[in-house]
DNA sequence: TGTACATCAGTGAACGCGCGTTCACTGATGTAC
DNA sequence: TGTACATCAGTGAACGCGCGTTCACTGATGTAC
């Protein structure tokens, strides 16, 4: 069976990149580990690139899953997003080099086709956004600091979002959007720096400390508790 | 004369990671372009992660020492920490390898030895909480808000922003240097996003959203204007 | 002033390694008639 | 039912590459007496 196979070969592919990273990962050491020559492997992938790329959305998906996962475990929006960031985290925590291959310095001389890995890469985005369309639409972020945002965006940066919003198809208002951007950025920006290791000189409880960070990251959307609309 | 061609050896090996990132860079590659033996190198450097630590070093000192010129032309430390930040992010931008070198991905095979990197990693952090104690020395930091943020700490917490006062001698109470980490937190992940393009879909405007950024994460510290004494 | 010696920057060749990729092949399986 | 042929997963050997590191060396410069 050719499908087995080719998952076989990606299995052992993704046990490499988690302990050596992408740099070093070689398809000599694959077949090594498959017990085959090097040159069968190309019966599967056209080249090394490939199998790269072929990773790469595996990684993604990985992760949009288990971020997916995450937040359909919570009914309430507010709560959903939180639970989304969280587990954007633990999975990163749990899985280092698959996410610096996504996330982190470019491996050298390969260049991910975005063709193949864009649609994959901008799931985690949607569901975590979709929370943030579902909370507003029970009203639950604060209208007024939508409008300020709205207002402090220059032309080019409403320009970009909005072309973010019809490229996507999300169906929030600029500003909203605006803000989940803010957010998305600074959580993500958490993780990367927790996971590279240099947020270890900084805080000797980084659960902690992420909370707090997405609890100060949320508080900007002036969320209004479930059940209640936004008053503030 | 022995400083200068270590000087030389160092300034191309500076050029090859600047076009080709740490991963690539080899001895060959840089005898190469000195016209020199491959062996030559050995008399200056015992290994290739030897130079790969003196290029680190160079280039924390170089983003220090930028960063330290931009806060010395502002007088007031509210405005001396902003231009130290956007000159923190500006000097990433223009050298994306280099970031990554100190910042991203490790480098396969490679583990900075911490008996010379940290010391240098370190300045950047210094030459900008020093802006933040000044502020604070002058009163012009919300007190309130280091209260509120002190007692929301975890006792772990606590201890580590105790542990990071005391080992590198700063003169700020805790709940300011706790709050000085998130800031810098945020914009450091902001700047890692930027360079490895992953903010590139994001915003249309990212010297906007940049700025907009700083504001917010400076209004965290509840900054009195210069000559005014905090009165929130 | 002249000779012996030490220092040391720089050299070219070689070692041994792992890599991605290509090639012509073997042999089993399945299909066509 | 039996034969001819096509398909295709898998193979072992080879190519050519660039790499870090070591070695015994050359030759210039400087120092000691």
């Amino acid at each position: 069976m050719r499908a087995q196979t080719t998952a076989e070969i990606l299995g052992v592919a993704r046990a490499h990149l988690a302990a050596e990273g992408a740099g070093s990962l070689s398809l000599r050491a694959i077949a090594r580990d498959l017990d085959m020559g090097v040159a069968s492997l190309y019966r599967y992938f056209p080249s090394r690139d490939d199998l790269l790329t072929a990773l790469l959305v595996e990684v993604f998906s990985a992760q949009a899953d288990a971020v997916a996962r995450a937040v359909d475990e919570v009914a309430d929006p507010a709560e959903a997003l939180r639970a989304g960031l969280a587990e954007y985290r633990r999975w990163a925590l749990a899985h280092p080099p698959e996410f610096a291959l996504a996330y982190g310095t470019p491996v050298p001389g390969y260049v991910a086709p975005s063709e193949r890995t864009t649609a994959v890469a901008v799931r985690v985005g949607d569901i975590l956004l979709a929370q943030v369309a579902r909370a507003w639409g029970q009203g639950r972020i604060d209208a007024g600091r939508v409008a300020r945002r709205t207002d402090a965006l220059t032309p080019a940066e409403r320009a970009g979002i909005e072309a973010l919003l019809t490229r996507r198809g999300y169906q929030v208002p600029l500003g909203v959007m605006s803000l989940m951007v803010d957010l998305f950025v600074r959580i993500h920006g958490y993780v990367v720096m927790e996971v590279f290791g240099q947020l270890r000189p900084l805080t000797a409880d980084p659960d902690a400390t992420f909370e707090r960070t997405v609890t100060d990251a949320l508080d900007v959307l002036g969320l209004a508790p479930a059940t209640r609309r936004a008053d503030r």
